[in-house]
DNA sequence: TGAGATATAGGCCAAAAGTCCTATTGGCCA
DNA sequence: TGGCCAATAGGACTTTTGGCCTATATCTCA
């Protein structure tokens, strides 16, 4: 039984790659392309017999963490993995809990990406192994406070603390404090650097996207 | 005589598409392969009978549009084509300014990539379609210069005028003048303010990504 | 009840950031 | 060639930021 896969990649030259990776797990197998989410989701619509969908993760249309969770919700068994350039353990971790079978770093080798795909094609999770290095140093729970998170909302803006203090009605000695607290949990040293990495980390809506 | 190309990216999979994409130019042609900027250069110091070098613009150790200016200036005849994900009309023009012979957008069809090589091979200089259209809506004064929009990447990562001013060896003096000058050009009154309006107006690559 | 987290805020101090000047150099353009 | 601009940098100055310490008042959880 021949394997049916389909890649969605808006650069050609990634299709182009994963495509030889693919014939190099299993020469016959049939390849579908999609240039845009829309488009790979048409195809995943018409074809009942898919037995992977490799994704990136920045690609037209795409809204990323959503359109794996809107997938996994209308195909929930079909396995899904996610060829990203980013390996921010954020977008590791997100793309799992949306309901990814897997995630390749472009930056991986050939070897390793044919054996992830292989290992996904038999039902298993493939994560990079960098990991557990990064989970193990990027923390476990919400880590900011309520008002720490409208601090930083503010921040993110811009603000200085002088005008953060008169939005909450507080001391700006107290933002000052605030912000230390914030500095240490993100472990940063400046609050442009703070904005920064909350926005890596997905502690702020928004405001990244546009 | 067979073709000598060194292709310099660090995602292998961009590697694979790169090669099938030349053998369908040339199928008999040596392929040399490079993932970091620094091992691009030694191989180009030692083979000095390369016909082209194909660089990725954002790979480890590759500073931009310098590096461009570095090659360019140890090898002024050799064709250099960078193929890069953004396809923002300052990258495009930066490039060419640094040197470049080509500047093909990864999102490019598989044709168009073809016949771009194909064009720098035979002596030819390369730009993408959009561009015209993009220097059109791009606007008019760029808003800011080159060296303006160095720094506006440094800033958004949270580097201090000291970091900054250590990166691009120049006084800190220097930074802070630029930033004056920023401020002013964006209309803001501080470094997180001008990270944040940068992004607003696309003036920031990444944003989301990084 | 007592420990710990959270939010508040003050003082003190050093460092960083930002503004306003001026001034020189090199390129480009009309 | 004279004017303009980008890039460089220095001086002098004020404001902002950020670190460190202490000290309340709540609130929760064990």
């Amino acid at each position: 039984m021949t394997l049916k896969i389909l890649v969605a990649d808006d650069h050609p030259l990634v299709l182009e790659g994963i495509r030889t990776l693919l014939q190099g797990i299993e020469p016959d197998l049939c390849v579908l392309e999609a240039k845009d989410f829309s488009e790979a989701k048409k195809i995943i619509a018409k074809e009942l017999k898919l037995d992977l969908v490799i994704l990136d993760l920045a690609m037209p249309e795409m809204d990323g963490m959503h359109s794996i969770v809107e997938l996994r919700h209308t195909r929930p068994c079909l396995p899904i993995v996610i060829v990203s350039a980013s390996e921010e353990a954020s977008d590791i971790r997100n793309a799992i809990n949306s309901g990814a079978n897997g995630y390749i770093p472009k930056s991986s080798g050939n070897e390793v990406m044919q054996n992830a795909l292989r290992l996904v094609l038999s039902g298993g999770l493939y994560l990079p192994a960098q990991w557990a290095a990064l989970s193990r140093t990027n923390n476990n729970g919400e880590m900011l406070t309520l008002r720490q998170q409208e601090i930083m909302e503010q921040l993110a803006i811009g603000k200085t603390n002088k005008e953060i203090a008169r939005i909450f009605a507080i001391s700006d000695k107290t933002v000052k404090a605030h912000l230390s607290d914030i500095f240490k949990r993100l472990e940063v040293g400046n609050r442009t650097q703070a904005v920064h990495q909350a926005k890596k980390q997905g502690l702020l809506k928004s405001a990244g996207n546009n």
